[in-house]
This record gives C-alpha cells, structure tokens and sequence, in this order.
DNA sequence: CCCCCCCC
C-alpha cells in the first residue's frame, strides 16, 4: 500500500488527461538521462512516477549540470508542472509530463521499495474522457488556470494553411531540432533593429526576436523576405502562436538567452497573434545588477540595468574611425539607490528616439560593460533592449527613491575619468624619473609627485581660444571684433581664455620642466583662466604678480612623461595631467613604504 | 545566411 506516504493516487491520470491537481504526491520509481547531440545547459531525465495507482514513463525533468538526479523510490510533490504534446518515433502524439519544480518528500533511502502496487497507465487510460472534451488545461500549477480550447480535430495540421491559434501549445523547453511539428504560445521579450549585412557569402537584412513562456525562452531570427513577413506583426511584449522554425544549437558567442537551440524562421513558418493573452506567460525577465557593483566587473558582460536618468547629452552624429560608417549617439548618466552613476551610451534608434525630460527611468536587459579611461561605462549593443518607464516593481522603487532623496544627492560617478586609472599611479620622486629612463612608452609614462613649483613663467601663460566648447584652438584676433579658428574654419564675435602654464617643479631630488592646461593651471593659480585674463586686461594686475603668487605652493602633480625629439635632441616632455592638494595620509603611507624597502634592502 | 556595435 502507498498508504503511509499519501501518494494522490490517480492524480498522474488525471494529469494526462489533461487535469491540474495541485501538490501531485508520486514516487519515482526509475530515471534515465537523455542523450543529447549538444554540450548544454542542463541535463534532462526521462523519469517512471507512480502515483500508486498508474505509473507513467512520459515524465521528464530538466537538471543544472552535474546535479544528482532524483534518486529511485523518492516521494516527490509537483510543485510546478506542465503537459506538453510531442511527436515520438512513429510519428504519433504523445503527451508528456514536464516537472518544472519539485521537493522531496521522503528520500528514497526512507522509502526503500516500491509503494502499492501501479499499473502502467495505458493510451487509452490517458485520453479525455467525453465529459471532459470541452477544455484542456495545460498550465503551471498553483496559479489560476490558463485554458486552451482545443480545434475540433485532434489531430491539428499546422502546414496547410489553417489556424494554429487555439492549440493545446508546446512548452519551448521541449523544442529540439528533431522533431518539428510543434506550436509554442510565447510572448516576444524582445525584438531587434533589422540589420542589414554583406559579406562574402553575400548580403541581406534580418532581425531577431526572443520567445518567452513558462518553461524558458529561445531567441528566433528571420532572413531576408521573411523580415518583411513578420517584423512588424512581432511586437514586444504581445503573445503569438509560432509553429515551424527550424532549429539549431544556439551560437553561445552571440546569444545569451538561455536555450541550448535558438531557431530561425522558415517560408513554412506560421505565426498568429494570440488575442486572449494569457498573463501567465511571463514577460523579459530582468537580473538587474545595482549600478555600485558595476566597478567591479569584467569589462565586455552583459549586464541588465535599472537607473533614473540623471541627465542626458544632445544626440552626437560621427564617423566611426575605422569603418567611416556614420555613427549616432547619446549620452545619458543612470543613478540608483546606491547612490552611484554610471554613463549609458545609446546608439542608432536608442539615441534618437530618447527623451530625458522628466528624469524617466531607463531600463535595459543586456547592456555591455565597458571601460574609459579608467572610469566603467554601459553601452547598448544590436541585442540590448531599452525601456522607459515600464510597468515593474523596480521602477516603481526607485521612481519613489529618486523623487524624494535621490534627486538631492550627489552620487558617486562611477563612469568619472582619471586620465589613466588614478588608482594605480606610483610614486616617484623626480630622481627615481630620472634613473628609471621614463618616457619611452607608447602612450608615456604616468606618475605623481609631491612638488613645489619653483618658477612658473609669466610669458604665453595665457590666450584667446576658439569659443566652441570642444576647441581650444589659439584665436586670429581679426581686430574687427571677430575672431578667426583655423581649425574650425569659422569666425566668432567672441572668445575664450585659455591657460597654458610652464613651470619647474622641484622635489627633494630634483626638479622638472613641467607645462599644464588650464583645468589644472586654474588650481594652482587658484583663478579661472577668464578671470586672470580680465584681470590683466583691465591692468588690476600684471600676469607677473598672478604667476608669482604660484611660486613654492605644493601639490600633488600627476604626470605624464614622453620623450620626444626635438632639433635632433631627445627631451623628457612631461605634461601634468592632474593637480591634487597633498592628502598627507597618503603621501606619508607611500614614505613609510618606501622607508620599509629602504631598511629591508 | 548575422555575430560589427563604433567615439571620447
């Protein structure tokens, strides 16, 4: 007897026929692994149950790689279940029982023997009694039921041209490219830009969507004709029966949706838009990472994101260096509750079409993680999809967070540059610059020194730029009241001060010619390039006494140091990137080390 | 059958 153990008895008939017992109680009585042609995600098991009464062999069960399958004479609850109809050998149709979640009741260890006495449940045992014909339920448990009215044949064809809405449907977990007559009731996650591409093998234009139901998701691409097909009748987030892609193992380089297969249509394809979408079948799932934790991850992942748009750039059009394309894109900075920010480049139709007014909540599923200049960044690539204020849990958060504190804070820029990765700068002293023969590497060499400036110079310290923002460009004063840029091929009624600073900075071993722009020059002057220009053009002072007040302050200088050759003789050019006040903490643990080193040599 | 994803 199953007695002791409380097994449903009759519950894998009623299952098979169609039914949706909630906590099915069964015991598994045999497993086998699937053989499969693909390296792949998870393992899958065709297991004999017994619920006491009938045992099927039509179960299976989907297991992470190397995990133990369901040892014999386990009692198990379903938890979560589907049926699904599947083709076998002989080209008929076979229900299928697919265990989605289970707990183990009673290990098989405890149970040690097979309980009751089951029969084998036979063809006819499994078909829908005549009360029952009216409606199947194929679904997951526990939630409210999602019914399916079947077509008055049994036996549906998909390939002549009649309807394939309505269907009992396929679970996409139980796609494989060998058999093919199959129809998946899926909601489109996401949906590509077409492309067009052109290569040796020739050219053409496509497009790819992601499939999602409850039992997983698959990405699905049309070729050429078929784009005009079905790119605009797949829309995100709507449901659709699709039967006849043809499937092939997922390309894992480029494709992170988790299915060992993706598929790609067919001139045999039928897609039919489901009107009574069922809110079951779950829409894009999101694994947001919070924007801090982004500083410490690998360059090149793929990463879902949520952030309210702190503020976003004008949409900037260029040519790209390398293949002349002309490239559009804009820059929008995402804060969230971490209160850290990053920068989100779109591209293409993202850049276009956003609008920051309002400080929307930006969402993307599979952005790019990249690097610049020493600060992280997010890119979206063809397969990032973008939404705005969309109608999730999250948003809702961190719209809440955003318009009572976050909008106040200063957020931790986590994208912020550092012209070479600030953190890794060494120390030196202007002798250890010296002895080391520094400035000979490509880009040059980088590092900080505690200096005194000794002298700055007075002479050509400051000019008149080109007023443009991203030009600093000397100015032709035209003496007309305009003022010419070379570079710019324009004239302006206006200009700008720039400084561009000359000084020798000293150290306790040595001392260097230095020059600096005007960011830093600003610092060390402790005046802005506008101001130091107006002050000497209305004679308040002399560039003489503004420069002199430099003289024997301290600063931490952060420097670049190139060699380059000038008249036939190599000189060190060294270029101070940075200006930093001494943090003495600091500075006295970088002495104690070196001090460390001295007594250890 | 694509699979580049760009720039500072």
């Amino acid at each position: 007897m199953s007695g002791n153990y409380n097994l449903t008895e009759g519950a894998l008939q009623n299952i098979m026929r169609g039914g949706d017992p909630t906590d099915p109680i069964v015991q598994v009585l045999g497993t086998k692994k699937i053989q499969n042609s693909s390296e792949k995600e998870k393992e899958r098991y065709r297991l004999l149950l017994s619920d006491g009464k009938f045992t099927i062999s039509f179960a299976m069960i989907s297991l992470q790689p190397g995990e133990r399958c369901i040892p014999n004479f386990s009692v198990i609850v379903l938890k979560q279940y589907i049926t699904s109809v599947v083709n076998n050998a002989s080209k008929t149709e076979q229900r299928i029982l697919l265990v989605l979640e289970f707990e183990i009741l009673h290990s098989g260890e405890t149970v040690g023997k097979k309980l009751g006495t089951p029969t084998q449940l036979t063809d006819a045992d499994s078909k829908p009694s005549s009360s029952s014909n009216g409606t199947l339920t194929a679904k997951t448990n526990g939630n409210a039921p999602s019914t399916y009215k079947p077509n008055s044949s049994s036996n549906v064809s998909v390939s002549d041209g009649v309807s394939i809405a309505g269907q009992l449907a396929h679970p996409i977990s139980s796609l494989s490219p060998y058999h093919n007559k199959w129809v998946i009731k899926v909601r489109v996650g996401n949906k590509s830009a077409i492309r067009t591409w052109s290569n040796s093998k020739g050219e053409g234009k496509l497009f790819s969507c992601d499939f999602i139901d409850e039992s997983g998701e698959i990405r699905c691409t049309a070729f050429r004709d078929l784009v005009d097909k079905f790119y605009e009748m797949l829309q995100i987030d709507k449901v659709y029966y699709v039967s006849k892609c043809q499937l092939k193992p997922a390309n894992k380089q480029f494709n992170t949706v988790k299915n060992e297969y993706e598929m790609t249509m067919t001139n045999e394809t039928v897609i039919q838009e489901c009107l009574d979408a069922d809110p079951n079948i779950p829409q894009t799932k999101y694994d947001f990472t919070p924007i801090d934790k982004l500083a410490h991850i690998e360059v090149g992942t793929l990463i879902d994101v949520i952030g309210v748009c702190k503020n976003s750039s004008e949409l900037v059009t260029f040519q790209a260096k390398t293949t002349g394309r002309e490239l559009k894109k804009r820059e929008v900075t995402l804060i969230d509750q971490t209160r850290s920010a990053i920068a989100l480049t779109l591209w293409g139709n993202d850049a276009e079409s956003f609008d920051g007014t309002n400080n929307p909540v930006v969402v993307i599923k599979s952005a790019k993680l990249g690097e610049f200049g020493g600060g992280k960044n997010l890119s979206t690539i063809a397969s990032s999809q973008m939404r705005i204020n969309p109608e999730l849990q999250e948003c809702y958060r961190i719209r809440g967070w955003y318009d009572s504190e976050g909008v106040n804070i200063d957020a931790t820029n986590i994208s912020a540059r550092s012209e070479m990765g600030n953190f890794n700068t060494p120390w030196m002293c202007f002798k250890d610059v010296q002895d080391q023969s520094l400035g000979n590497a490509e880009k040059g060499d980088y590092y900080q020194v505690m200096g005194t400036i000794l002298l700055m110079r007075s002479e050509n310290c400051i000019y008149k730029a080109c007023p443009s923002e991203k030009c600093n460009k000397k100015i032709v004063d035209l003496e007309t009241g305009m003022y010419r840029c070379e570079k710019c091929g324009t004239e302006y009624p206006s200009f700008k001060y720039r400084l561009l600073a000359s000084m020798n900075v000293g150290d306790w071993s040595g001392n260097q010619w230095v020059s600096m722009f005007s960011n830093e020059a600003e610092k060390v002057l402790g005046l802005t390039a506008q101001e130091v220009g107006e002050q000497v053009d209305n004679q308040s002072q002399t560039m003489a006494s503004i420069v002199d007040k430099a003289n024997f302050k301290q600063f931490v200088l952060k420097c670049r140091a190139k060699m380059e050759t000038y008249n036939d003789e190599a000189r060190l050019k060294t270029v101070v990137v940075r200006v930093d006040p001494i943090n003495y903490e600091e500075y006295n643990a970088h002495l104690i080390e070196r001090i460390q080193a001295l007594m250890s040599a």
